[in-house]
RNA sequence: GGCGCGGUACCCAAGUGGUAAGGGAGAGGUCUGCAAAACCUUUAUACGUCGGUUCGAUUCCGACCCGCGCCUCCA
């Protein structure tokens, strides 16, 4: 069965399919670097990271493109008032978004960067000029003309029908045919960055980026594009527009836009307090692989609300399926097989499948790899478990990881560079003590964790029990967590 | 106002025309030197409200209430 997906353009879930084979042709809108990334952001990314696995786990090759918009009013109005270079000053958070990236698991497309096509997109505004469908205003920016796109308005179902060429509305503020035309170029304002080219100097409007460089990248029709759902009007309607009208050919197959989360139940907002980005709540002691978790376990076009409580739960959903996956390897099974878990683990598998071939319902695949680790560790319980089982249920579980990518424990280090970077910027004195000291307690190696532990065991064969909880103690103290279990004692890290 | 999405237990969250996955939290229990982990039992006469269709609706239709989004640069 193949995946189905809602497809914004129709409205509907549709079969995806792509124009090659078996090759998927994807580009997302990444971000605006002028600040931090925010949950929010990432949420979008996040859903697109599911959906370039989940379609790489189906056997597709994935050609993903992300561009980075590095040249915007707020960052040539940032710039201009810190006296840097636009380069210099979206360079910090360029490398801070591709950081927290990293941080969430989200995988690296190929990126492009809007600086690095400024030619090409006047040269495209050019075109578009020629064609009709581009006009140059009085103070030298361009607009697009919608009248001439008859299809304006078809992504976000407006209708535009009504509107006529010519009926100036505002024109003390607008130097355009038609209100609803949007800027293509904008001639710089005196004291402005500006780029020299052949329509004059300027800088590249929002939208022409996103249609030069995906085209430049992926070809004139490629399979999916995706963003948040705000992007679907104007960006990508307008997208379209200038797309279509030069190449007169479809531009994208399949729309693919992430729902806007809530955070605490409330729309998300610096006015309300509740705005946050990885960096926050990783100082306020939240773990990446918890963030990663929630923001992927709600279906993409399902309203999330985010909240603590939620980051908490996630956290320990995480840890469950960590301590599943302990048990698996470290625990010893009579040899042999027992038929039922590798069943089981097929019917694990095939589920989740199921689910996020259902248009990504993530919340499915979780359920489904939960009752299998239930099931199993029932049956292990029950001295069913043999050890052939194992690696069935190990490779269900990776496929669940293949998607979520939460169980490789490397958080710390995550972490840790989270702490690097807000001692660099003085905000040190926002993070909670426990993730301090959890960071101090990483000096302790693995050797010394693994020599302390056999100390343990040692005295416990001993029955030494005040010695030995004592040791336990002190390792707890330092963020070690052991159990002890009929084939010796394990570790992990808090 | 136009267009669209949603309202499921203490919290998060799937799902179905025939009476509710999963996770977290709570309670009780098993195991254990003690912990931890794990397992078992338990927590929605019921899926916003009111009507309608139907043998039967939480699931389909209508109205209403509530929440949310977009309607020019916020993912």
């Amino acid at each position: 069965m193949p995946l189905r997906l809602f497809n914004t353009l129709s409205g509907k879930i549709e079969e995806f399919r792509p124009l090659a084979d078996n090759q998927v042709r994807m580009y997302a809108c990444g971000p605006t670097v002028y600040d931090y990334g925010h949950i929010g952001n990432f949420r979008t990314f996040i859903a697109v990271d599911v959906l370039r696995r989940f379609l790489r786990q189906s056997g597709y090759q994935v050609r993903h493109v992300m561009n980075i918009t590095d040249v915007d009013d707020k960052i040539i109005r940032n710039s201009a008032r810190d006296g840097v270079s636009v380069r210099q000053y979206t360079a910090k958070y360029e490398k801070a978004f591709l950081e927290d990236t990293e941080t969430l698991n989200i995988e690296r497309p190929q990126l492009v960067r809007a600086t690095d096509h400024i030619q090409h997109m006047a040269q495209f505004i050019a075109s578009l000029e020629k064609k009709g469908f581009a006009y140059r205003a009085e103070d030298g920016s361009y607009y697009f003309r919608i009248a001439k796109f008859p299809d304006y308005g078809k992504l976000s179902k407006k209708d535009f029908a009504g509107m006529e060429d010519g009926a100036r509305v505002d024109v003390d503020e607008y130097d355009k045919d038609n209100a609803r035309d949007f800027a293509l170029w904008k001639a710089p304002k005196p004291g402005e960055a500006f780029w020299e080219t052949p329509i004059g100097r300027g800088r590249p409007g929002w939208h022409i980026e996103c249609s030069v460089m995906s085209m430049g990248e992926l070809g004139e029709t490629f399979d999916l594009h995706a963003g948040g759902e705000d992007l679907i009007f104007p960006h990508h309607e307008n997208e379209i527009a200038q797309s279509e009208a030069m190449t007169g050919k479809p531009f994208v197959h399949f729309w693919f836009h992430a729902r806007f989360l809530l955070v605490e139940g409330e729309k998300m907002s610096k006015s309300l307090g509740n705005f946050f980005t990885p960096r926050d709540l990783v100082l306020k002691g939240h773990k990446p692989s918890s963030i990663r978790y929630l923001l992927a376990s709600v279906p993409y076009r399902n309203q999330l609300n985010f909240t603590f409580s939620g980051l908490k739960q996630a956290a320990e959903s995480v840890e469950r399926l960590r301590t599943f996956t302990l048990r698996l390897t470290t625990e010893r099974f009579p040899e042999g097989s027992g038929e039922s878990m590798s069943d089981l683990a097929k019917e694990t598998i095939e589920r989740m499948r199921a689910g996020l071939q259902d248009d990504l319902n993530t919340a499915q695949a979780q359920g489904a790899i939960f009752e299998m680790v239930r099931k199993a560790n029932a049956a292990a319980d029950a001295g069913q478990m043999r050890k052939d089982d194992v690696a069935p249920l190990l490779c269900a579980v990776e496929k669940f990881d293949e998607i979520f990518a939460v169980l490789k424990d490397d958080d710390q280090p995550k972490i840790q560079r989270v702490l690097d970077w807000a001692e660099m910027e003085g905000k040190l004195k926002e993070a909670s003590q426990e993730v301090i000291a959890a960071a101090n307690t990483q000096q302790l190696s693995d050797a010394k964790v693994e020599k302390k532990i056999s100390e343990m065991e040692q005295a416990r064969r001993a029955r030494n029990f005040k010695h030995s909880d004592a040791i336990r103690a002190e390792l707890n103290a330092a963020g070690i967590v052991v159990e002890i279990t009929k084939d010796g004692a394990r570790w992990r890290r808090k």
